[in-house]
DNA sequence: TCAAAAGTGTTAAGTTTACACCCATGA
DNA sequence: TCATGGGTGTAAACTTAACACTTTTGA
């Protein structure tokens, strides 16, 4: 019971989530869509979403349907905002909370995202989104872009170890435009938590390529964070 | 009635709205802060708030909630974020979104914020904010502070007419460090939306100061900000 | 006549950009 | 042996930062 009368006059709405979900691939930023098998708007593209419980935060929620379709934990997320037009959904009210996640695209659970009817999406080649979808993805992507040039957070689209080249290609995909190799190479360089492992990739090169880690502590001890 | 039943089992909650109204007064960046006469929390400072209602979006639920409390319209605003943790209100389960606002404190209705009990707060020296209203003023001065380094909002604060000593007080106190005036006053000559008016303003001087306006047809066209 | 705020340029330091070739290897 | 991606340094252009004195005028 509240603890007064303040509240007792005012609607209540539902509140939902809804996860834009980056991953890197093969040189592409990609999300993570589905295609609603369910009303409403059947059929047609949307972001992952779900709603918010009594008995769970709202961070906790998107937490929660992240995992749903994916089986990830721990994964770096950030809110991007709440979208609450009267009929941003056509079926009901409902006030929407935007996250954004990152994520190694190698790590996700394929089962699930299949069970979801979900799929990898090259990010500048979307297919229209229902309700206000598209305008969530604009601002997380934007949000996203100003956080990676600031503050090191697009590791979490790369596996643990990563050659620069890799690296390089995941900014260009980040930013939208191409950079000199040696002067990349210089910034990273100058970033002590960006480590080399001695260890030597065959994968991508004849030659092979360094891979390199991020030391967190490092980071967090020294860090300046500048590409 | 929703179109099907994918609503039906999901909770309803109710949805706020926080302002963190920002002013600029001598030399100083304050908040409109309200002493609570009302449960829960009586007695306690907080931001100004209120309920989201059925006809409209939490984008004009924030307006009006900032005009209920200044009597002002056309106001910059910009959302912080949603705020969901289970027990932030204590009364009952409410999520919360926090917008910001940039007044010019010259401009608003004191009769209307003196009969909500409301005054105007150093930054600086904030008293303590219930609920989870101290984060959200984080929040809000850190974006403000951001976004204000990278487009002209910060004018928002001001009276029309300004001079460059006031241009530069207000952003020293945005920023939160002092500035070398010659490089102030060179970065603002590179920006030609803000403009000499020929107007000398006697009131701060002896000697009189050139009062400046904003273009924003100029910035619109030609605009780069950078202070 | 003097206190108080307004107004004005130059130089050094630091940062950013542009640019081209050799290396190692597997096929 | 050659095609492929990996790896490396320097100089010019630009940006930022540091710095101190003269002007005007009302009290």
């Amino acid at each position: 019971m509240p603890k007064c009368n303040y509240y007792r006059e005012h609607p209540k709405f539902y509140v939902s989530i809804d996860c834009i979900i980056f991953g890197f691939s093969r040189g592409k930023l990609n999300l993570l869509l589905l295609k609603r098998n369910f009303e409403p708007s059947k059929g047609q593209w949307s972001l992952m979403g779900g709603f918010v419980q009594k008995d769970e935060s709202t961070d906790n929620a998107a937490k929660r349907i992240l995992r749903e379709l994916t089986g990830l934990d721990d994964v770096y997320m950030e809110q991007v905002g709440a979208f609450g037009e009267i009929d941003r959904d056509p079926g009901e009210r409902v006030v929407s909370i935007a996250y954004y996640a990152l994520i190694n695209i190698d790590d996700h659970d394929e089962q699930s995202v299949q069970s979801h009817n979900a799929s990898w999406t090259d990010i500048s080649a979307l297919p229209e989104l229902i309700f206000d979808h598209r305008e969530m993805v604009d601002r997380a992507r934007n949000m996203m872009k100003q956080k990676a040039s600031v503050e090191p957070i697009g590791f979490n689209l790369l596996p643990e170890l990563f050659t620069l080249t890799r690296l390089q290609t995941l900014y260009e995909a980040i930013y939208g435009e191409t950079m000199d190799k040696r002067n990349f190479r210089k910034r990273v360089a100058d970033m002590a938590f960006i480590e080399e492992t001695g260890i030597i990739d065959k994968t991508g090169s004849k030659r092979g390529a360094r891979l390199y880690r991020v030391n967190s502590d490092l980071y967090r001890k020294t860090g300046k964070f500048k590409i």
